[in-house]
DNA sequence: TTAAATAATGCAAACGTTTGTATTATTATA
DNA sequence: TATAATAATACAAACGTTTGCATTATTTAA
């Protein structure tokens, strides 16, 4: 067994063929510079020598990496993979591949990777801040060095020389809210997350709004803004929560998908029927809305579009004169209701 | 707005101080040999410059990248994702980063994915084979370039070279089925996957001496080899199944999370009382199994432990004299029945 | 006070590419 | 056949680090 570990290199071939490692280079670059017959012998020599290029170094050489840094809240949601999955999906069509790393809900994790993404791995980073981000400095930083930035879903503050891709989170969970109204509806209670994330304020304005329209009484008694991060503690506060409202709710919205499944279970367990006692709206549409009995009706999100269009972006920006100090796109992505028998 | 884009880099702190480049590297490094006050000076100097060491050239200087390839067949399964949940953990506590990428269920793509991974972007690589993957020549290959190389989940064929992490599935069935038969069921059907997929053979073997060992009559018509891949196309052939066969089973052994929860879905619009009618149990216990009405009993997997086992083998095998041509540890996972109500 | 020992720093090659410019080889033109 | 034009190739710097070895500065010992 002989250990022959060194790798082939363009100057192996090179020797091997006497000719200059800046022809072998253009010969496997297809580069028209170079005759036909040598870029013939060196294409078949890099073969049969197991020839592969050395990305580090061309990384070096040429400036680009082309890897995207994608930073995300968490892993174990599955939004922020579905979102990752279409960044993956466009990236890969360009020639990209994307790095994940989660900030595990902590600003000073987000801070930290993006710090390690300064050191000029990555070409270019998305972000989804944390619910802890109230400082852009961080993002701003980054930006100044250059660094293109696209930011989506939790963008508390507009941040000048990134594109910003959000949902219409306000608009979605207005006509969700309106939807129940207008089934006839006359106590619907609101279940929402921490209000340190903006998507979480949105929802609950559109919720407020609608009520409001509609002349519908605003009960702080139906409201609960769910404080956990965590599944299991979500279960928690959603039971007592449940079993503590003075007034009996005919309909709940909620603000995900799990806040919704939790909820139908804790009322299937305490009794109620879904939909004729309780109706319920869950948000997001990943997974097992449809799976569940009764099937959830969803705020649906163009998830993995959301994803695409973030790479998009981004990688546009690349394309972009550098110059431009103070690019800032925001772009929108409409949901869609779709109905099932919770409702 | 003075668009000052370059990096600082060494260069320019050795410049400003008067001092090498060297000295400059080996003061950032912390190195004793250079003077207390040479390194304060030059690391203030990094500091107000806004010096970012180059990773890219660290990495063609040093010849390690630190990181670490992964290769899943996709990401739309919550099992995977808790795996790189569990690699990454590991992987961030010793300093590396993971690049993850998707073979969607293709060898082909399996394939490129790997060949990309060769281009000395990665220190190791990490891989969940295909249900496609018949033959590990391109693995080989990889190891025999002297690529570390940790294989998970289904692994059809021992690689020498490789480590190896999997759960046992075979016994995780067995248990499971012979816990319906001692709980008085006399008609367990088997709802699995892909008999291609390593996994699926275990699982199904597990059932099998289960059935056996007690006698148990085994029915084909009970049996279910899901072919689909795609969440949509699975309900569909489970549904027909259940509507189709002519003994109606009062127990059934699901080979996954999602086999379980769309039987139980299923088998709830029929009309079925679980578990009085018919028990259910699932496999994997990641995620909704807890949350759906009737909760499911689940063989849970170790699964983000497993992440982590195989980050430990990679990085392991990065301080082993490269020269083990032949290093192969199976490392076998164990399961544990949760018991929910569908049971 | 000088040689020897040690501490501090600097030089330059190496990592494996890319690419602008210089050079050489080949073909076309007269 | 000499010369201009063009095609093919080679040279060498650059990308930003690390690191073995050489050199210079400083301290210690005699």
């Amino acid at each position: 067994m002989t250990s022959k570990k060194r790798r082939v290199k363009l100057e192996d071939i090179a020797r091997k063929l006497n000719i200059s490692i800046a022809t072998v280079s253009r010969a496997l670059d297809e580069n028209p510079r170079v005759k036909l017959s040598t870029r013939e012998k060196v294409i078949n020599a890099a073969k049969t020598m197991g020839y592969m290029p050395n990305q580090i170094a061309k990384s070096l050489s040429s400036g680009k990496t082309n890897i995207i840094g994608v930073i995300i809240p968490r892993y174990d949601e599955p939004f922020f993979i579905e979102v990752c999955r279409g960044i993956d999906n466009y990236a890969r069509e360009h020639n990209y591949k994307i790095l994940i790393s989660s900030s595990r809900n902590s600003f000073e994790f987000e801070r930290e990777n993006l710090i390690s993404f300064e050191r000029g791995l990555v070409d270019g980073i998305i972000l989804s801040p944390t619910h802890e981000t109230e400082m852009f400095a961080h993002i701003k930083n980054i930006i100044n060095k250059g660094i293109p930035v696209v930011l989506f879903d939790n963008i508390r503050e507009e941040v000048s020389g990134a594109d910003h891709v959000i949902i219409e989170d306000d608009k979605a969970s207005f006509e969700a809210v309106e939807f129940l109204i207008k089934k006839g509806k006359k106590r619907i209670a609101f279940i929402g997350g921490i209000m340190e994330k903006k998507v979480f304020q949105n929802r609950y304005k559109g919720y407020i709004d609608a009520m409001k329209k509609y002349n519908m009484p605003i009960h702080d008694d139906l409201i609960l803004h769910c404080k956990s991060l965590d599944r299991e503690f979500e279960d928690v506060e959603i039971q007592s929560f449940l079993k503590g409202v003075s007034i009996i709710p005919d309909a709940i919205f909620t603000c995900t998908d799990n806040y919704g499944l939790l909820t139908m279970k804790t009322l299937l367990k305490m009794g109620y029927n879904i939909p004729d006692d309780v109706a319920v709206i869950g948000f997001g549409d990943l997974g097992l809305g449809e799976v569940f009995v009764p099937s959830m009706t969803c705020i649906a999100q163009p998830t993995y579009e959301m994803g695409q269009k973030v790479a998009e972006l981004l990688i546009n920006q690349f394309n972009e004169p550098n110059d431009v100090s103070h690019r800032k796109k925001v772009v929108k992505l409409k949901t869609q209701l779709v109905l099932r028998d919770s409702t």
